[in-house]
DNA sequence: GCTTGACCTCAACTTAGCTTGAGGTTGCAG
DNA sequence: CTGCAACCTCAAGCTAAGTTGAGGTCAAGC
Protein backbone atom coordinates (compact mmCIF):
# COMPACT_ATOMS: atom_id res chain seq x y z
CA UNK A 1 0.00 0.00 0.00
CA UNK A 2 2.89 2.87 0.38
CA UNK A 3 4.40 4.26 -2.13
CA UNK A 4 2.39 3.00 -4.40
CA UNK A 5 1.37 4.95 -7.42
CA UNK A 6 -2.08 4.84 -6.45
CA UNK A 7 -5.08 6.80 -7.53
CA UNK A 8 -4.31 9.43 -4.76
CA UNK A 9 -0.74 9.93 -5.17
CA UNK A 10 0.35 13.07 -6.63
CA UNK A 11 2.39 13.22 -10.12
CA UNK A 12 4.58 16.05 -11.02
CA UNK A 13 2.15 16.67 -14.32
CA UNK A 14 -0.52 17.72 -11.79
CA UNK A 15 1.38 20.03 -10.23
CA UNK A 16 0.82 23.26 -11.78
CA UNK A 17 2.69 26.41 -11.87
CA UNK A 18 0.82 29.71 -11.60
CA UNK A 19 1.93 30.63 -15.23
CA UNK A 20 0.20 27.54 -16.62
CA UNK A 21 -2.84 28.04 -14.68
CA UNK A 22 -2.84 31.69 -15.97
CA UNK A 23 -2.71 30.02 -19.85
CA UNK A 24 -5.49 27.28 -19.30
CA UNK A 25 -7.93 29.37 -17.65
CA UNK A 26 -7.52 32.48 -19.44
CA UNK A 27 -6.77 34.88 -16.13
CA UNK A 28 -3.70 36.49 -15.76
CA UNK A 29 -1.65 35.59 -13.42
CA UNK A 30 -2.04 39.14 -11.20
CA UNK A 31 -5.60 37.68 -11.12
CA UNK A 32 -5.40 34.42 -10.07
CA UNK A 33 -2.51 35.49 -6.89
CA UNK A 34 -5.20 37.69 -5.84
CA UNK A 35 -8.14 35.28 -6.34
CA UNK A 36 -5.74 33.33 -3.15
CA UNK A 37 -5.54 36.57 -1.57
CA UNK A 38 -9.62 36.56 -0.91
CA UNK A 39 -9.15 32.61 -0.30
CA UNK A 40 -10.82 31.48 -3.70
CA UNK A 41 -8.12 28.88 -4.21
CA UNK A 42 -5.48 27.39 -2.09
CA UNK A 43 -2.59 26.31 -4.52
CA UNK A 44 0.23 24.28 -2.73
CA UNK A 45 3.79 25.35 -1.95
CA UNK A 46 6.84 24.13 -3.17
CA UNK A 47 10.17 24.25 -0.92
CA UNK A 48 11.25 27.68 -3.08
CA UNK A 49 8.09 29.16 -2.00
CA UNK A 50 6.39 28.49 -5.69
CA UNK A 51 2.61 28.29 -5.93
CA UNK A 52 1.50 24.70 -7.28
CA UNK A 53 -2.20 24.42 -8.44
CA UNK A 54 -4.08 21.42 -8.51
CA UNK A 55 -6.00 20.34 -11.61
CA UNK A 56 -9.44 20.76 -9.81
CA UNK A 57 -8.17 24.21 -9.17
CA UNK A 58 -8.44 24.88 -12.84
CA UNK A 59 -12.37 24.00 -12.64
CA UNK A 60 -12.52 26.65 -9.79
CA UNK A 61 -10.49 29.04 -11.34
CA UNK A 62 -12.90 28.72 -14.64
CA UNK A 63 -15.94 28.55 -12.47
CA UNK A 64 -14.88 32.03 -11.23
CA UNK A 65 -14.31 33.70 -14.47
CA UNK A 66 -18.08 32.47 -15.63
CA UNK A 67 -19.63 33.20 -12.68
CA UNK A 68 -18.18 36.63 -13.24
CA UNK A 69 -19.11 36.54 -17.00
CA UNK A 70 -22.55 35.91 -15.53
CA UNK A 71 -22.59 39.03 -14.07
CA UNK A 72 -21.72 37.79 -10.26
CA UNK A 73 -19.48 39.47 -7.97
CA UNK A 74 -16.48 37.82 -6.73
CA UNK A 75 -18.28 38.06 -3.09
CA UNK A 76 -20.95 35.85 -4.34
CA UNK A 77 -18.73 33.89 -6.12
CA UNK A 78 -17.03 33.14 -3.14
CA UNK A 79 -19.93 32.21 -1.48
CA UNK A 80 -21.18 29.52 -4.21
CA UNK A 81 -17.59 28.41 -4.52
CA UNK A 82 -17.32 28.05 -0.44
CA UNK A 83 -19.86 24.74 -1.14
CA UNK A 84 -17.63 23.33 -2.72
CA UNK A 85 -14.84 21.00 -1.27
CA UNK A 86 -10.88 22.19 -1.90
CA UNK A 87 -9.02 19.82 -3.75
CA UNK A 88 -11.94 17.91 -5.20
CA UNK A 89 -13.11 18.13 -8.61
CA UNK A 90 -16.55 19.20 -8.28
CA UNK A 91 -19.59 17.47 -8.80
CA UNK A 92 -22.86 17.35 -11.24
CA UNK A 93 -24.73 17.78 -8.07
CA UNK A 94 -22.67 20.79 -6.82
CA UNK A 95 -22.75 22.49 -10.27
CA UNK A 96 -26.52 21.91 -10.92
CA UNK A 97 -27.10 23.31 -7.39
CA UNK A 98 -25.13 26.26 -7.91
CA UNK A 99 -26.41 26.77 -11.67
CA UNK A 100 -29.69 26.95 -9.85
CA UNK A 101 -28.97 29.87 -7.85
CA UNK A 102 -26.84 31.63 -10.56
CA UNK A 103 -30.05 31.29 -12.72
CA UNK A 104 -31.93 32.64 -10.31
CA UNK A 105 -29.91 35.86 -10.09
CA UNK A 106 -29.95 36.27 -13.62
CA UNK A 107 -33.84 35.88 -13.97
CA UNK A 108 -34.02 38.92 -11.15
CA UNK A 109 -31.50 40.84 -12.95
CA UNK A 110 -33.07 40.93 -16.40
CA UNK A 111 -36.76 41.86 -14.55
CA UNK A 112 -35.36 44.29 -13.04
CA UNK A 113 -33.96 45.66 -16.15
CA UNK A 114 -37.38 44.84 -18.14
CA UNK A 115 -39.25 46.88 -14.99
CA UNK A 116 -37.05 49.83 -15.75
CA UNK A 117 -37.45 50.09 -19.43
CA UNK A 118 -41.25 49.43 -19.02
CA UNK A 119 -41.07 52.82 -16.95
CA UNK A 120 -38.93 54.43 -19.34
CA UNK A 121 -42.06 53.79 -22.31
CA UNK A 122 -44.62 54.74 -20.70
CA UNK A 123 -42.70 57.97 -20.20
CA UNK A 124 -42.08 58.71 -23.70
CA UNK A 125 -45.43 57.27 -24.98
CA UNK A 126 -48.21 58.34 -22.51
CA UNK A 127 -47.80 62.24 -23.95
CA UNK A 128 -45.69 62.93 -20.68
CA UNK A 129 -43.55 64.43 -22.98
CA UNK A 130 -45.10 68.17 -22.39
CA UNK A 131 -42.30 67.53 -19.32
CA UNK A 132 -45.36 68.65 -17.11
CA UNK A 133 -46.63 65.24 -16.04
CA UNK A 134 -43.62 62.70 -16.75
CA UNK A 135 -43.37 60.84 -13.24
CA UNK A 136 -39.48 60.10 -14.45
CA UNK A 137 -38.72 63.43 -15.35
CA UNK A 138 -40.05 65.83 -12.82
CA UNK A 139 -39.98 63.58 -9.88
CA UNK A 140 -37.13 65.93 -8.51
CA UNK A 141 -39.76 68.78 -8.55
CA UNK A 142 -42.11 66.77 -6.56
CA UNK A 143 -39.06 65.70 -4.17
CA UNK A 144 -38.73 68.85 -2.37
CA UNK A 145 -41.13 67.98 0.49
CA UNK A 146 -39.17 65.27 1.22
CA UNK A 147 -35.99 65.84 2.34
CA UNK A 148 -32.51 64.50 1.04
CA UNK A 149 -33.58 60.86 0.89
CA UNK A 150 -30.70 59.62 -1.34
CA UNK A 151 -31.73 57.45 -4.54
CA UNK A 152 -34.84 55.89 -4.41
CA UNK A 153 -36.03 57.76 -7.61
CA UNK A 154 -36.93 54.41 -9.77
CA UNK A 155 -38.60 50.83 -8.53
CA UNK B 1 -36.00 98.00 -22.02
CA UNK B 2 -33.81 98.14 -19.18
CA UNK B 3 -33.92 97.26 -15.61
CA UNK B 4 -37.73 95.45 -16.39
CA UNK B 5 -38.66 91.90 -14.82
CA UNK B 6 -38.51 90.79 -18.70
CA UNK B 7 -38.85 86.98 -18.96
CA UNK B 8 -35.00 86.78 -18.78
CA UNK B 9 -34.58 88.53 -15.90
CA UNK B 10 -33.29 86.64 -13.00
CA UNK B 11 -35.23 86.87 -9.61
CA UNK B 12 -33.77 85.53 -6.52
CA UNK B 13 -35.74 82.67 -6.07
CA UNK B 14 -34.45 81.54 -9.39
CA UNK B 15 -30.84 81.11 -7.44
CA UNK B 16 -31.09 78.09 -5.65
CA UNK B 17 -27.87 77.62 -3.18
CA UNK B 18 -26.67 73.43 -3.51
CA UNK B 19 -28.47 72.67 0.04
CA UNK B 20 -31.72 73.16 -1.16
CA UNK B 21 -30.98 71.50 -4.80
CA UNK B 22 -30.18 68.12 -2.67
CA UNK B 23 -33.53 68.49 -1.16
CA UNK B 24 -35.13 68.98 -4.15
CA UNK B 25 -33.26 66.30 -6.21
CA UNK B 26 -33.15 63.56 -3.97
CA UNK B 27 -28.73 64.09 -3.94
CA UNK B 28 -26.54 64.49 -1.66
CA UNK B 29 -24.83 67.82 -1.03
CA UNK B 30 -21.40 65.99 -1.71
CA UNK B 31 -22.38 64.25 -4.97
CA UNK B 32 -23.44 67.66 -6.58
CA UNK B 33 -20.47 69.15 -6.24
CA UNK B 34 -19.02 66.42 -7.42
CA UNK B 35 -21.03 66.17 -10.68
CA UNK B 36 -19.65 69.64 -11.16
CA UNK B 37 -16.09 68.80 -10.82
CA UNK B 38 -17.35 66.53 -13.93
CA UNK B 39 -18.76 69.54 -15.47
CA UNK B 40 -22.07 67.84 -15.64
CA UNK B 41 -23.59 71.07 -14.18
CA UNK B 42 -22.18 75.13 -13.94
CA UNK B 43 -23.53 76.56 -11.44
CA UNK B 44 -22.45 80.33 -10.96
CA UNK B 45 -21.54 81.90 -7.60
CA UNK B 46 -21.99 84.43 -5.49
CA UNK B 47 -19.62 87.25 -4.47
CA UNK B 48 -18.94 85.10 -1.37
CA UNK B 49 -18.12 81.88 -3.58
CA UNK B 50 -21.52 80.07 -2.58
CA UNK B 51 -22.68 78.17 -5.60
CA UNK B 52 -26.61 79.01 -7.03
CA UNK B 53 -28.05 76.66 -9.26
CA UNK B 54 -31.02 77.63 -11.73
CA UNK B 55 -33.89 76.39 -11.99
CA UNK B 56 -33.14 74.33 -15.12
CA UNK B 57 -30.40 72.62 -12.95
CA UNK B 58 -32.64 70.89 -10.81
CA UNK B 59 -33.99 68.71 -14.26
CA UNK B 60 -30.04 68.06 -15.15
CA UNK B 61 -29.61 66.92 -11.48
CA UNK B 62 -32.75 64.78 -11.95
CA UNK B 63 -31.92 63.48 -15.38
CA UNK B 64 -28.75 62.30 -13.63
CA UNK B 65 -30.16 60.60 -10.89
CA UNK B 66 -33.14 58.61 -13.51
CA UNK B 67 -30.30 57.96 -15.52
CA UNK B 68 -28.01 56.27 -13.12
CA UNK B 69 -31.02 54.27 -11.80
CA UNK B 70 -31.55 53.08 -15.56
CA UNK B 71 -27.90 51.49 -15.08
CA UNK B 72 -26.18 54.49 -17.21
CA UNK B 73 -22.62 55.28 -16.33
CA UNK B 74 -22.19 58.89 -15.57
CA UNK B 75 -19.62 58.69 -18.44
CA UNK B 76 -22.70 57.59 -20.51
CA UNK B 77 -25.08 60.07 -18.81
CA UNK B 78 -22.10 63.24 -19.38
CA UNK B 79 -22.18 62.19 -23.00
CA UNK B 80 -25.85 62.53 -23.33
CA UNK B 81 -26.15 65.69 -21.55
CA UNK B 82 -23.33 67.00 -23.45
CA UNK B 83 -26.41 67.06 -25.90
CA UNK B 84 -29.07 69.69 -23.97
CA UNK B 85 -27.85 73.64 -23.58
CA UNK B 86 -26.73 74.68 -20.36
CA UNK B 87 -29.27 77.14 -18.67
CA UNK B 88 -32.33 76.32 -20.51
CA UNK B 89 -34.89 73.47 -19.54
CA UNK B 90 -34.01 70.86 -21.89
CA UNK B 91 -37.40 70.30 -24.15
CA UNK B 92 -39.74 67.49 -25.55
CA UNK B 93 -37.19 66.48 -28.39
CA UNK B 94 -33.83 66.48 -26.18
CA UNK B 95 -35.81 63.94 -23.97
CA UNK B 96 -37.40 62.13 -26.68
CA UNK B 97 -33.91 61.24 -28.24
CA UNK B 98 -32.15 61.10 -25.11
CA UNK B 99 -34.85 58.34 -24.33
CA UNK B 100 -34.27 56.57 -27.29
CA UNK B 101 -30.63 56.20 -27.25
CA UNK B 102 -31.40 54.54 -23.62
CA UNK B 103 -34.16 52.03 -24.46
CA UNK B 104 -31.66 50.90 -27.05
CA UNK B 105 -29.20 50.45 -24.61
CA UNK B 106 -31.39 48.57 -22.02
CA UNK B 107 -32.78 46.47 -24.78
CA UNK B 108 -28.90 45.75 -25.78
CA UNK B 109 -28.43 44.71 -21.92
CA UNK B 110 -31.56 42.73 -21.68
CA UNK B 111 -30.42 40.77 -24.45
CA UNK B 112 -27.09 40.46 -23.25
CA UNK B 113 -28.70 38.91 -19.82
CA UNK B 114 -30.83 36.53 -21.70
CA UNK B 115 -28.16 34.95 -23.91
CA UNK B 116 -26.25 34.78 -21.12
CA UNK B 117 -28.95 32.70 -19.36
CA UNK B 118 -29.62 30.45 -22.45
CA UNK B 119 -26.42 29.55 -22.82
CA UNK B 120 -26.36 28.77 -18.74
CA UNK B 121 -29.92 26.90 -19.29
CA UNK B 122 -28.20 25.00 -22.53
CA UNK B 123 -25.76 23.34 -20.19
CA UNK B 124 -27.50 22.73 -17.33
CA UNK B 125 -30.01 20.83 -19.43
CA UNK B 126 -28.46 19.55 -22.10
CA UNK B 127 -26.50 16.52 -20.56
CA UNK B 128 -23.68 18.10 -19.95
CA UNK B 129 -23.55 17.46 -16.38
CA UNK B 130 -21.41 15.04 -17.31
CA UNK B 131 -18.87 17.65 -16.75
CA UNK B 132 -17.60 16.33 -19.69
CA UNK B 133 -18.40 18.20 -22.70
CA UNK B 134 -20.04 21.04 -20.94
CA UNK B 135 -18.97 24.00 -22.77
CA UNK B 136 -19.25 26.91 -20.21
CA UNK B 137 -17.29 24.82 -17.89
CA UNK B 138 -14.65 23.04 -19.48
CA UNK B 139 -13.56 26.39 -21.48
CA UNK B 140 -10.85 26.32 -19.40
CA UNK B 141 -8.96 23.37 -20.82
CA UNK B 142 -9.84 24.26 -24.12
CA UNK B 143 -8.22 27.39 -23.50
CA UNK B 144 -4.61 25.72 -23.26
CA UNK B 145 -3.59 26.52 -26.32
CA UNK B 146 -4.52 29.67 -26.71
CA UNK B 147 -2.29 32.38 -24.63
CA UNK B 148 -3.04 34.14 -21.86
CA UNK B 149 -6.44 36.25 -23.40
CA UNK B 150 -7.83 38.24 -21.09
CA UNK B 151 -11.39 37.38 -20.62
CA UNK B 152 -13.41 36.57 -23.49
CA UNK B 153 -15.34 33.41 -22.50
CA UNK B 154 -18.52 34.05 -23.01
CA UNK B 155 -19.84 35.34 -25.95
C1' DG C 1 -23.72 93.17 15.13
C1' DC C 2 -23.63 88.66 16.51
C1' DT C 3 -24.73 84.00 16.30
C1' DT C 4 -25.37 79.94 13.82
C1' DG C 5 -26.49 76.98 10.17
C1' DA C 6 -25.27 76.59 5.58
C1' DC C 7 -21.67 76.95 2.73
C1' DC C 8 -16.57 76.71 1.01
C1' DT C 9 -11.95 73.99 -0.34
C1' DC C 10 -8.86 70.37 -0.25
C1' DA C 11 -7.17 65.97 0.94
C1' DA C 12 -7.85 61.51 2.21
C1' DC C 13 -10.69 57.44 2.46
C1' DT C 14 -14.10 53.84 0.60
C1' DT C 15 -15.30 49.25 -2.28
C1' DA C 16 -14.38 46.28 -6.19
C1' DG C 17 -11.22 44.12 -8.82
C1' DC C 18 -7.56 44.03 -10.22
C1' DT C 19 -2.61 45.95 -12.62
C1' DT C 20 2.03 47.69 -12.38
C1' DG C 21 6.54 48.15 -10.65
C1' DA C 22 10.58 47.47 -7.78
C1' DG C 23 13.63 44.48 -6.06
C1' DG C 24 14.74 39.81 -5.08
C1' DT C 25 14.57 34.34 -5.59
C1' DT C 26 13.80 29.66 -7.96
C1' DG C 27 14.16 26.04 -10.90
C1' DC C 28 15.02 23.85 -15.12
C1' DA C 29 17.52 23.39 -19.66
C1' DG C 30 21.76 23.14 -21.56
C1' DC D 1 26.84 24.90 -12.73
C1' DT D 2 25.25 28.74 -15.00
C1' DG D 3 21.83 31.62 -17.33
C1' DC D 4 17.51 33.34 -17.53
C1' DA D 5 12.54 32.90 -17.67
C1' DA D 6 9.35 32.37 -14.43
C1' DC D 7 8.39 32.95 -9.98
C1' DC D 8 8.07 35.60 -5.31
C1' DT D 9 6.42 39.73 -2.02
C1' DC D 10 4.98 44.12 -1.03
C1' DA D 11 3.49 48.67 -2.05
C1' DA D 12 1.34 51.74 -4.87
C1' DG D 13 -1.85 52.95 -8.56
C1' DC D 14 -6.10 52.68 -11.24
C1' DT D 15 -11.47 53.58 -12.29
C1' DA D 16 -16.06 54.60 -10.56
C1' DA D 17 -18.72 57.29 -7.88
C1' DG D 18 -18.76 59.32 -4.45
C1' DT D 19 -18.22 60.17 1.28
C1' DT D 20 -15.90 62.06 5.29
C1' DG D 21 -13.35 65.29 7.86
C1' DA D 22 -10.62 69.33 8.97
C1' DG D 23 -10.39 73.92 9.07
C1' DG D 24 -12.38 78.08 7.56
C1' DT D 25 -16.08 81.61 5.51
C1' DC D 26 -20.85 83.46 4.44
C1' DA D 27 -25.35 85.27 5.10
C1' DA D 28 -29.61 85.90 7.27
C1' DG D 29 -32.47 86.38 11.35
C1' DC D 30 -32.90 88.46 15.89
Amino acid sequence: MAGQTSAKTLRKTDLIPIGEMARRTGLSVSAIRFYEERGLVEPIRTSGNQRRFLRSDIRRLSFILIAQQLGLALGEIENQLAKLPMGRTPNARDWNAISKSIRAELDAKIAQLERTRDTLDGCIGCGCLSLKKCELYNRGDHLAAKGPGPRQVLG
